[in-house]
DNA sequence: AGATTGAACGATTTGTTGATTATTCAGAAA
DNA sequence: TTTCTGAATAATCAACAAATCGTTCAATCT
């Protein structure tokens, strides 16, 4: 089994070589197969198809960053409301510049989401246990608090669903893209009439 | 010029009809020119191109939404926070069930999309002008109140761009979508931290 | 003169063919 | 038996030709 675990490291590293060089349409399984000493057919034992590789691949990339997110959250001397914009500041960067500067990254990641629309999902629900645990370690030090902490991440996702795949939405700049994800933060943090709720709280 | 008006408006009304049978592609100027009694070329003493002539056919349409939008933003006897909360499902509903019941429109709007993308930043203005007056009305009426409203006004746009052309971005169904942006507009509106900022505004 | 035409042009699309490629699986090797 | 191979298959892609279509403009009409 740990045999069989090398293998499929073998033929992703193998894999990502090949597309990271010529492409995701442009590399074949036989020259995957070829790179790791096997013929074509060999590689479905380990890997059901192409997407598949091309899925490890993303995911073992997706996961470090997922990590730096996490180290993020964590960060102590840091408000709650500063770590959430340095986590979604961190997203939008991360994914400009990767599909700003790797064609390469870029196509992947379009025939992922088109192929696999649920691979998408799987990323949106990993990092929203992230803002969950924001939201609670917010309540923790009594800076904000929501009722219902899954929901109020998914609405945060929702809100900041622009700046997830940048260009995929809109043709603007990095620069434009931060002052924009700014004032959303601003927004959702204070909302548009905290007075008005800070009154109405008062009142009852 | 009146003249020249209602040649205009005759060729929109051809296409019209032309573009919702058979789909904007598989129509031809031809076509449009002999419902017009025309020549082909002629068209183009009317308008610059085909893409033009669907473009006065989206105006026309977006200018009947807008028009309803804007009564919606005046509704006497409402709080400036439901008539924000009726704009927006408006605009939700409106474009989800075009484009779900009229493949046509769909079409249509994704070539409009691609190839002239001034026309949806035209769109966005035009829909901001009408969130502005409702940012104004609010702070007459002291709901609440933000210092650049042009720029706010950018920003609950940029928030709740997900909606704007559901089934481009997302495949959620129409309640989904309504329930995400049911939570969407009240985190804009009360934001995640209102108390945090309330106790903040009575400690200054 | 200005308005209109329709043939001509280049770009795009369509249809067709042949080659490539992902995937499978019967059988060979271990 | 289990592991692997590589030829067979069906699906997709690339390339080229033909046709179509948007657009232009010199010529024609009013």
């Amino acid at each position: 089994m740990a045999e069989k675990d090398s293998i499929r490291e073998q033929i992703v590293q193998a894999a990502k070589k090949r597309f990271s060089h010529f492409g995701y349409a442009k590399t074949t399984m036989a020259e995957v197969a070829t790179d790791c000493c096997m013929s074509p057919g060999n590689l479905y034992r380990f890997y059901p198809g192409k997407l598949d590789i091309a899925e490890a691949i993303a995911t073992e990339d997706y996961s470090q960053h997922l990590e730096h997110m996490r180290k993020l959250a964590i960060a102590p001397g840091k408000d709650v409301r500063e770590r959430l914009h340095d986590l979604l500041f961190e997203e939008l960067r991360r994914t400009y510049t990767k599909l700003e500067c790797h064609p390469r990254a870029f196509e992947m990641a379009l025939v992922i989401s088109r192929e696999r629309p649920e691979y998408a999902n799987w990323m949106l629900a990993e990092e929203r246990k992230i803002l969950v645990e924001l939201l609670d370690e917010a309540e923790r030090r009594g800076e904000f608090t929501s009722d219902n902490k899954e929901f109020t991440a998914e609405m945060v996702q929702a809100a900041t669903m622009k700046f997830r795949y940048p260009q995929l939405w809109s043709k603007l700049t990095l620069p434009k893209l931060e002052r924009e994800l700014e004032g959303v933060i601003k927004l959702l943090i204070n909302g548009l009439c905290p007075h008005a709720r800070a009154r109405r709280d008062a009142a009852a």
